[in-house]
DNA sequence: TTATGACCTTGCCCTTGGGGCAAAGTCAAG
DNA sequence: CTTGACTTTGCCCCAAGGGCAAGGTCATAA
């Protein structure tokens, strides 16, 4: 059997993921510990491997570590966890249309602002009144990457 | 003249801010380090409760403390900000055309793996086939709130 | 053999915008 | 005088790592 192991470099390699964030995963439970040589170094088996792809493909669909987490728990623990993925899919769909609908009308204020602005960008008085007589948006959230 | 001066509180309240936000901005820079009583307490002038008010406003843009920031030190730097203010806007809109774009681009991806997998929800060997056979969404960002 | 460079280890601080909590001082009213 | 509401500072927490430092390890080239 061929018992190949990986360095966590080799498998930051094999994984498209940064040796850092391996290091995290692990720390989180999302990997079990990872074996160690004499020396310390991690070593990470195919299995782990495959995790570690898994885990960065969850995260292209927008889940979080603790919620891939959970998934590879259910996992460990026998289950299929597809039905609770479904779960976190609608929830997460769900909440993009939320999010984007926020900006969108973000968006609109913002454009409306901007242009009302356009000329008359003196300010007199108070600090701008780009920003002061900008119709007040909704509420707060404006997430930044 | 009416020389009125509130504290964190008070503040807090005039301004629909918390006074822990409030602390914070004065630490950033954002207000001028507030006069202090005897005891220490923070004293907030009509113009300290101007400016608050006008952080928040900014912040429904969805300007950074940093930007608004800059946008006050210009102001008190005795020119008016209002370009700096439509770059910033400018930039602001067009970021929000990216993450849309983007979030749109999720939102697709998200919603055929969920559509293809409705059924098949039977892991086999791997961890869950929902997200393995998932199509790879473009890159990571998916910023969450 | 050794020295060099590439790799690994842990650990700490940084990011955003505060929330929450704690210990302790202050103030006004009863 | 005490009670309760308010304030102060300070520290830890969130997500998901990035960056850096100090130090240990490994393999290869001279």
């Amino acid at each position: 059997m061929d018992e190949q192991l990986f360095t966590v470099g080799q498998a930051a390699r094999a994984s498209g993921l940064s040796p850092k964030a391996i290091r995290l995963y692990e720390h989180k439970g999302l990997l079990p510990p990872a074996e160690r040589t004499e020396a310390g170094y991690r070593l990470f088996s195919d299995d782990d491997l495959a995790t570690l792809r898994f885990v960065r493909q969850a995260k292209t669909l927008g889940l979080r570590l603790d919620e891939i987490g959970d998934i590879l728990a259910l996992r460990r623990g026998g289950s299929a966890p597809c039905q609770h993925v479904l779960r976190l899919l609608d929830q997460r769909i769900a909440e993009l249309d939320r999010t984007m609908a926020e900006l969108r009308q973000l968006r609109t204020g913002l454009t409306r602002t901007r242009h009302d602005a356009a000329d008359q960008t003196r300010a007199t008085g108070g600090v701008c009144r780009i920003i002061e007589h900008a119709p007040p948006t909704s509420k707060n959230d404006h997430s930044r990457n």
